[in-house]
DNA sequence: GCTATGATCATA
DNA sequence: ATGATCATAGCA
């Protein structure tokens, strides 16, 4: 089996919604487990009102607004987890909400939602900030150059800027979310 | 200091 | 439709 490369800082170093459609199909692993992206969403700086980004540098957004290729990971309703990659140049808000796997290595636990995920592969605050061409969070190139056929539709869970498209999926994949 | 809220999920 | 449960952000 070939071995899959680590994808470099520059793809992070784009706009969050081409690196969010490129997302899908790479495979994420941590702590032993992985699973290939099969449903994202981009979170944008400027004008992008449901993002955390919006309202400027804060303690927890300063990730967002760091270096691309980093994970922003942040915890919610009292009780999960959700992981972000980083985009864009640094000093420029954008990221990329991986929402759901489909389970390839070292769990059977169901990875179809942002905060099933991080559960499934143990992923924390204590992940948060952590360099994804370094660090024990990576992501790999796809194994084959197979064309995906992509879904758009509006992001889940939010009341802002929800005119905006920014959802990507894997069209038919068993392992979307919802 | 205090309070409101949430990029979710399980249960009913 | 509702509850769980607490870090974060905004404000006093």
């Amino acid at each position: 089996m070939k071995r899959q490369k680590v994808l470099p800082r520059s793809f992070y170093a784009r706009p969050a919604v081409k690196v969010a459609r490129d997302l899908l199909g790479k495979t994420i692993e941590h702590a032993g487990r992985s699973g290939r992206i099969v449903e994202v969403e981009a979170y944008l700086g400027e004008g992008d009102e449901a993002a955390h980004s919006a309202r400027g540098i804060t303690p927890r957004t300063r990730v967002i607004f760091g270096p691309p290729g980093h994970a922003y990971v942040y915890f919610i309703y009292g009780m999960h987890y959700c992981l972000n990659l980083v985009a864009e140049r640094e000093g420029k808000a954008g990221c990329v909400l991986i929402r759901a796997l489909e389970p390839l290595r070292g769990t059977r636990m169901p990875c179809n939602g942002p905060a099933r995920l991080t559960r499934a592969l143990g992923i924390t605050l204590e992940q948060n900030g952590a360099d994804l061409t370094r660090g024990d969070i990576r992501v790999l190139e796809n194994e084959n150059g197979e064309a995906l056929l992509i879904r758009t539709s509006p992001r889940i869970g939010i009341s802002k800027s929800t005119d905006l498209r920014l959802r990507f999926f894997l069209a038919g994949n068993p392992f979307v979310s919802r």
